[in-house]
RNA sequence: AGAGGAGUGGUAGAGUGGUUUAUUGCACCGGUCUUGAAAACCGGAGACCGUUUACGCGGUCCGGGGGUUCGAAUCCCUCCUCCUCUGCCA
């Protein structure tokens, strides 16, 4: 959530900002947040000073009684009395607008950074780099469904029976590929300085609440009500979540942990045409890189996790595109995003791998996430986070652009963990 | 899962209803001394909110939440976590 000294301090910037994302009506909730923290502030105001007044008396009724002056004690105590009942009604007040505030500032998303685009959706955003020529496949050329069904590697009836839709189970060379991808992942992110890190699979409210999945995306996340837990949409979630209310020292400072974990997501309302076989799951494996930044090295950290994830797509020989999100096509909490899609030459589809994000202050906000500057003062810290990367969409473009008559051909990079170079 | 015990500042650990603005040790930072360091000595140091041009001042915080009281680290309720024993289990 955005900062209260930002909204009082850069009111017009921040409307302004916002309308980047054609969020609507900006303006009026902004002066509402403005309206209800000067509103909070007096009623503090005035309750500090009854708390203040109390506290005197309560210390002076102490020493009366100590000293054996009982009568004077009484008298007191009916004063106290008084300011007490008025001090728990300022009290409930205080808290009903801190609420009030709280929510307030939850529906309000992150501002987006100077370079981000006007827009509303994705015809917004900005192709902002190509590589690779596209593969020239025969007409014959198969998309992923097909072809998974042809080498037996991935089985969504199975994955149907025993779970539902969105379930897939792989199955020998597709899990042994799986079980590559994800090694090769760890290995070239732990190459690049980054920690391996295994977080649970489930989070609790707090965490939810921290990196921005609550209070309004809950119904993308499974619950486990019985004990007020959430599987895990991203390993984001975990690993962020590791620092929140803490304060880190300099030489704590940056964080680069990478994690993999299988992802859960209900994808509520969300399943249409384009997303059949690999390209939309409920539950999908992914390898994540988390950074936590000082505020001024949060955009270097950005383009820096950007290159690595294009070496990633270089080195499997997958073609791809950088875009630059609009706006509106944006997630609520970042302040600027990268898309890296690649091609998948049977579907002629672009397909989202990697979701590189800068979210600011934003949810460091949330999370009480912070550092002490050069004057010793407490400031919230950047956190940064991207897919490196997402594993099905990876799969499908390989199997699509790698296909021959011999069979599905296995990158080079690839080969040491697979053990083999075709899969057929 | 059952029984018992415990959660206090960076850490260890006192405090069981009223000068507690929470002892003290260690670690940390600054200073004195020293050629330099160590030791010794002196001093400093938390988070959040509010207020003030500023120095300051006020409020809240002893695992989380709620309650009793004029007054709670201390008493009560509830939840969480850890430890010990018993049980179960990969």
């Amino acid at each position: 959530m955005l900062s209260l000294q930002i909204i009082r301090e850069q009111r017009d910037r921040v409307i302004e900002s916002l309308g980047k994302r054609r969020f609507k009506n900006a303006g009026s909730l902004i002066d509402e947040v403005i309206e209800l923290d000067q509103k909070r502030r007096d009623v503090q105001l005035r309750n500090d000073g009854i708390l203040s007044e109390s506290n005197t008396l309560a210390k002076e009724i102490g020493l009366l009684m100590k000293t054996g002056k009982k009568e004077e004690a009484e008298k007191v105590k009916s004063k106290t009395s008084e300011l007490k009942k008025q001090s728990t009604e300022l009290s409930a007040e205080l808290a009903a607008l801190e609420s009030e505030l709280q929510q307030l500032l939850y529906s309000i998303p992150n501002t987006p950074d100077e370079k981000v685009p006007a827009g509303s959706g994705s015809e917004d955003n900005i192709t902002i780099h190509e590589h690779g020529a596209l593969p020239q496949l025969p007409e014959s050329a198969q998309p992923h469904w097909d072809l998974i069904k042809k080498y037996d590697i991935i089985d969504f009836d199975l994955g149907n029976k025993i779970s539902g839709a969105g379930f897939p189970v792989y199955k020998g060379k597709g899990a042994k590929l799986q079980r590559a991808l994800i090694n090769f992942f760890l290995d070239q992110a732990t190459a690049q300085g980054y920690k391996e890190i295994q977080p649970p699979l489930v989070v609790n409210e707090a965490s939810g609440y921290g990196t921005g999945q609550l209070p309004d995306k809950e119904g993308q996340m499974y619950h486990v009500t019985a004990d007020n837990l959430f599987l895990i949409p991203t390993a984001e979630v975990p690993i962020t979540n590791l620092y929140r209310d803490m304060i880190l020292s300099d030489s704590e400072i940056p964080t680069r942990n990478v994690g993999y974990t299988p992802c859960f997501r209900r994808e509520a309302g969300s399943w249409g045409a384009h997303v059949r076989g690999l390209n939309r799951l409920h539950q999908f494996d992914k390898v994540e890189i988390v950074q936590i930044r000082k505020p001024d090295e949060s955009a270097r950290a950005l383009d820096e996790m950007c290159a690595y994830v294009q070496s990633l797509l270089e080195l499997l020989e997958l073609p791809y595109r950088k875009l630059l999100l609009c706006g509106g096509d944006m997630g609520v909490n970042a302040s600027i995003t990268y898309d890296m899609e690649v091609w998948a030459g049977a579907q002629k589809r672009w397909l989202e791998v990697s979701s590189v994000s800068n979210f600011g202050s934003y949810q460091a906000n949330r999370m009480k996430l912070r550092f002490k500057d050069e004057q010793g003062k407490t400031q919230l810290l950047h956190t940064l986070n991207g897919s490196a990367l997402a594993l099905p969409r990876i799969v499908a473009a390989l199997l699509e652009n790698n296909q021959t008559n011999e069979g599905i051909r296995i990158p080079k990079v690839l080969v040491p963990y697979t053990k083999f170079d075709i899969i057929g």
